[in-house]
DNA sequence: TATTTTATCCATCAAATGCTGGAAGCAGTG
DNA sequence: CACTGCTTCCAGCATTTGATGGATAAAATA
């Protein structure tokens, strides 16, 4: 049952942020009472601070899996590979990119500091496509190129319905396009001579 | 008074986001009465309303302004002009690109299918920047990258707290590589032999 | 000046929302 | 069965929040 309410959390978080989900709304998408809600979880913000911690885990796991598979491949490869695994994933569970853009760009009222380690995984992509080599020291320009990458990935997927009906095509199709036109635009410029 | 309200809200909703924003916030941060707030506005939804369809004019004349810059110029200038006043633009207003990603990712209680005209705009981009020759017929993939480009501008301006830190640098900084980044992803992509 | 119009605020309401107490069900254990 | 511990729900409380009525002041108009 605990696990079932995170899990609606989660997509309730997603879909309408923390200041548009109310606690009867995850109640109700599980079918069960507020009281039942909150004798697992507790206060709204604990739920909603179970459910960061629950998706930087998942995340974690999703990237050590990307490295593995990328791991002795070319830059390229490693880049389509990563881009694919990712849009996969994250076009099966929509709500995921939804909930973290919330999380970047969203205030929360009554502040709280909340910290979804992207910073972590920012440097860790960077190493394993072979943008650094040393774990110590990671260029700027490396991270924000996986924060740009990072970032496009996350606003396709959650801007399908508004993007979708621009481009006049379906789900599948988007799917396509979407990992076309990542690569089409990333893979130059990370294979391109640096300068 | 009514502009000064509609500037505080565009303020307020872009930080907080439709539900995440209170009548009275907003009231608060012009200094009034909410009374004095409905008076001039009427239903929440209405001001809210009144801040898209003010931004939306807003960003048209800015786009005719880079589009009047841009003419005649090469590809490769043409972007870096674009990102340059794009960048300029919305780091000086940096509640306009939190405010568009909320409009893009959030879903608002009650539905209401309120209508950013985005579509429009990414097809006069797209001709601006020499990605398409005809207006009635902008390939697919024409599109789907000048929503990329335009995605990747505005995650920047908002998420300017979210990343910055992670790059350990100033505001100014952060300008400087945002614009670079930007430019070095993007100007490969486009100014590649076409497939 | 008298009157109308416009603008602002105070007090307040009704509904929504976060949250809780206590009763009731239900499984296991003696 | 009686007891215990866990889970669920009903009812309700306190606060927040969207919204309004009416008094008051300021400005415009006659």
């Amino acid at each position: 049952m605990k696990a079932k309410i995170l899990a609606a959390a989660r997509k309730v978080f997603g879909e309408y942020g923390y200041h548009g989900t109310t606690t009867r709304m995850i109640a109700k998408s599980v079918g069960i009472d507020i009281s039942t809600l909150y004798y697992h979880w507790g206060e709204k913000r604990d739920l909603y601070e179970s459910v960061i911690m629950d998706l930087n885990e998942e995340i974690r796991q999703k990237l050590l899996e990307i490295e593995d598979k990328v791991k002795g491949k070319s830059l390229t490869t490693r880049l389509e590979i990563a881009i694919d695994v990712m849009c996969d994933y994250l076009f099966s569970n929509p709500e995921v990119s939804n909930f973290i853009l919330f999380l970047y760009f969203g205030k929360t009222r009554g502040d709280s500091s909340l910290n979804f380690k992207v910073s972590e995984y920012i440097s860790n992509i960077a190493i394993a496509m072979g943008l650094a080599l040393d774990k110590k020291y990671i260029p700027v320009k490396a991270k924000a190129s996986v924060i740009a990458v990072w970032n496009s990935v996350l606003n396709f997927i959650s801007g399908e319905d508004f993007f979708r009906p621009m481009l006049d095509i379906g789900h599948d199709e988007y799917i396509v396009v979407v990992k076309d036109t990542l690569k089409f635009i990333l893979i130059p410029a990370f294979t391109q001579k640096q300068s």
